[in-house]
DNA sequence: GCTGCTCTATTTGTATACAAAATTTAACCT
DNA sequence: AGGTTAAATTTTGTATACAAATAGAGCAGC
């Protein structure tokens, strides 16, 4: 059980990612300190680390408070998502295998299969994200690009973004999950500059589901 | 004279990029401390900030090491920054107002008069370089997205990038300044597809005239 | 000569103590 | 009563002390 700094880095980024912690709530050392039963120093380190990857903010002497985001951030976020992840889209597209492939191609059955059943969205929201999670991972991970890879990673630890399906209306679903089918198809067709054009548009899509349309300014 | 935290991270971070310490050598947290003259807490908090940059790798238990790349990532890195910069011409080009595209034009006028004179490179090359971080460094202000211009700042600093000047031939140097003029001048058309395709050039052709031909992997 | 072990010396991780800064509270004056 | 200043409290920043882990030196065995 070694690095409780570790530990308490993850369950406040849980804590941030699923809102248990939000609205810039004030996160005071020695108070998380004690609720867990530790000193401050691993606390501080983990704060550092969170508010490095964006979570928080720390102001000098002010302490750290959960980071906010506003509509302006959402945009910028999903914009370079859209660049990076179709980029990650054509380095894989050359790369990619037959296992991986099929490994995709699984996943994608497995959503299909779970948005026709008429689970509660209890239990149904969940798996689709997750699986969701795993289908761009692996695409990232296929890129072979650590550094894209790590880009886009301080890009989607933001609360709203982890939950994307929530706002989802159903046919909006049902487009998300066409998009990936294409995608595969697309890499599995060898044809790079197809698979990052869908990617592109499957994220931008998503940007306009979850914030509307475009921002006026 | 607040924040020693800070002091030590600027230090070890300029220490890094300069050259000063490199080749992954281990930064043991107390030789730095004491030659500093301050308790490791500060270092501590330094090296966990360097790490989430980039500039240390850091192991459990083992400690910080400055980071090192090597020719793979630094394709990686040009790759990505290619994207971005081009990305951030393209938003920066419809919001550029003329205060701003003078600024570049003197920047440019600058860095083509200093190309011209006769100073030891001893001199001329940093002057060269600062300028050039302040031409991209402006745009990526105009784009006007805080966190394309904090992505791109994980990028650029890496040493290499930061000194790209240093290993130019004299053609390159000029095709480097040509770019720039072109870049404002497409900006002033108000043309951000042109803008953006001569900054991706301008990335690229800096990638190949350090790294040489395309990785064969 | 080399491999594997134990023991020692470094070095990191965490806790605690104290100092400096900021925030809050209270008192005060006009 | 309002607002300003000044103490009191809270909270962060740094230093130090100790525990846990790792790396390295020296030595036994082959």
């Amino acid at each position: 059980m070694a690095k409780i700094a570790t530990t308490v880095y993850e369950q406040i980024r849980t804590a941030i990612l699923t809102g248990e912690l939000s609205n810039s709530e004030r996160l005071v050392e020695e108070d998380l300190a004690v609720s867990m039963g530790i000193s401050r120093t691993p606390v501080r380190e983990a704060l550092r680390r969170l508010a490095a990857e964006g979570l928080v903010d720390v102001s000098p002497n002010r302490g750290a408070r959960v980071a906010e985001w506003d509509v302006h951030d959402l945009r910028e976020i999903f914009d370079l998502r859209s660049i990076l992840e179709s980029h990650a889209c054509e380095l894989a597209t050359p790369r990619a295998s037959a296992a991986e492939i099929e490994f995709l191609e699984n996943i994608c059955t497995e959503m299909e299969d779970l948005a026709k059943t008429e689970l509660s969205s209890e239990t149904r929201l969940p798996a689709l994200a997750a699986r969701n999670r795993i289908f761009h991972g692996k695409i990232i991970e296929m890129s072979n690009s650590t550094r894209l890879g790590l880009l886009i990673e301080t890009l989607i630890h933001v609360p709203i973004v982890m939950q994307t399906y929530k706002v989802y209306s159903p046919e909006a679903l049902q487009r998300s999950l066409h998009h990936h089918r294409e995608i595969v198809n697309a890499m599995k067709a060898g044809d790079e500059v197809w698979a990052a054009s869908v990617m592109r548009a499957h994220v931008l899509a998503a940007r306009e589901e979850i914030l509307g349309q475009p921002d006026p300014e």
